[in-house]
DNA sequence: CACCTGGAAACATCTGATGTCTTTATAGAC
DNA sequence: GTCTATAAAGACATCAGATGTTTCCAGGTG
């Protein structure tokens, strides 16, 4: 494995130097071969593993660009890293969720504006109409924690967490959890994190969704602890 | 995009649907070709996809196989991506470090073993000892985190942060705190790590790690400040 | 039993051809 | 002059085949 490999990071290399910023458009493929000095069939490998991780756009009869190489983009793999964890490392992923959710939310109590605040009352008030249904309570449960981590205005950590909470990860141990007999308990806890944030209060931020990872992790303690649970 | 693509998803879903566990071998190339009905050249380039994202493990004249899956290996790509992260989401990047290396800290003065503690001692005894050289001083810093974070049994956050605090990141940051002034200073903060975890007192560590990463992160918005930090 | 050697299997790489999509320039209609 | 439809060129998508290299393993040899 060399002249693909090597490809790779040389691309790479070309745009971490600047010399192909964000946006900026590649050579064709058979010039970029002749460059790098290597088959289009290398090239072709090279730029799909570059794609695939969002750092170069592919736009099929015009040409290959490079990304806006924003946090969101790179960052989106590791969603895809996490789903490919195996059952026993899923508790680790709730850890790291334990550490840094309730820290965030503090943080998000400290930079939230008004207007977020206005959102995420109605998202609550939302969550309370459709409490019945676990599926769309599932689905404004995320929102709402997204719209937490967005609050603090780091892309970045918003990204972060929106890989540790996937859509599978999370969809998987809240639809249990969902099922389970807790649903107006979860909402409860939702609004702790809600009243806390509205009154710009770290500590009782960070607590409230300390209280509330916990009662995730504990829930998928006990499932993981069933046969038959994966 | 259409057929590679798919390719890609459908040699995902046979790994996470346990059809391929870790360490299983996949079919040649050619008949992995055939079963999915595309060309050799289209399941290359999802094969390489895959391996660069540490899911597959191509051994040449052997055979394609399915990696652990460990979290180490999969996690490994995100410090790929912060690599790739332009300059204005470094403070970003610090930012995270900031809320989660606290917090893990406090999680390893609860686990860490007397070995362990030993090991970290060793380690900050060293430090000390190449105080003047800054390339080592680095090093041994980047091992001294790593110990700490390892100390928490969560490989999942030890990867996380390994990719966090990556080695280029780090080291352009570190690099020029160590050429300051503060290197006698950077030493003393880690010692009073050190003394928080052999206590095993969780507030004290979390309080001497915010102190050291809010060193880093200080200095890091100093630089970024001056013209031609880049 | 240990060592060596051949062949088979599998990946690495290259080359060339064809299909399809996007963009752009051009010719025509109004 | 402006708008539109069409044609052509450029670029990626995909396929097919051939050749080189590496690894593994069976079988032979001492």
């Amino acid at each position: 494995m060399a002249l693909t490999d090597e490809a790779i990071t040389r691309i790479r290399n070309m745009i971490q130097s600047g010399e192909l910023p964000p946006g900026s458009r590649l050579l064709p493929e058979h010039q970029l071969a002749a460059q790098l000095g290597i088959s289009r069939s290398g090239i072709r490998e090279a730029v799909k593993v570059l794609e695939s991780a969002r750092v170069l756009d592919v736009r099929r009869g015009d040409g290959t660009y490079v990304t806006s190489l924003a946090p969101a983009l790179l960052l989106e793999g590791i969603g895809f890293a996490f789903e490919l964890l195996q059952g026993e490392t899923l508790p680790e992923v709730m850890e790291v969720r334990r550490l840094l959710e309730p820290t965030a939310t503090a943080l998000a109590a400290q930079r939230i504006s008004e207007k977020q605040l206005d959102e995420l009352g109605e998202l609550l008030r939302t969550m309370r109409g459709v409490a019945a249904d676990p599926e769309k309570l599932i689905q404004y449960d995320i929102a709402f924690h997204r719209a937490v981590t967005v609050a603090t205005g780091n892309d970045t950590l918003t990204s972060l967490l929106d890989g540790l909470s996937g859509r599978t990860v999370r969809a998987r141990i809240w639809r249990g959890l969902v099922l389970g007999n807790v649903a107006q308990n979860t909402i409860d806890e939702h609004e702790a994190i809600y009243l806390a944030l509205r009154a710009r209060d770290q500590s009782l931020a960070h607590a409230a969704a300390l209280v509330h990872v916990n009662t995730s992790e504990s829930w998928l303690r006990t499932v993981l602890e069933q046969p038959g649970s994966e």
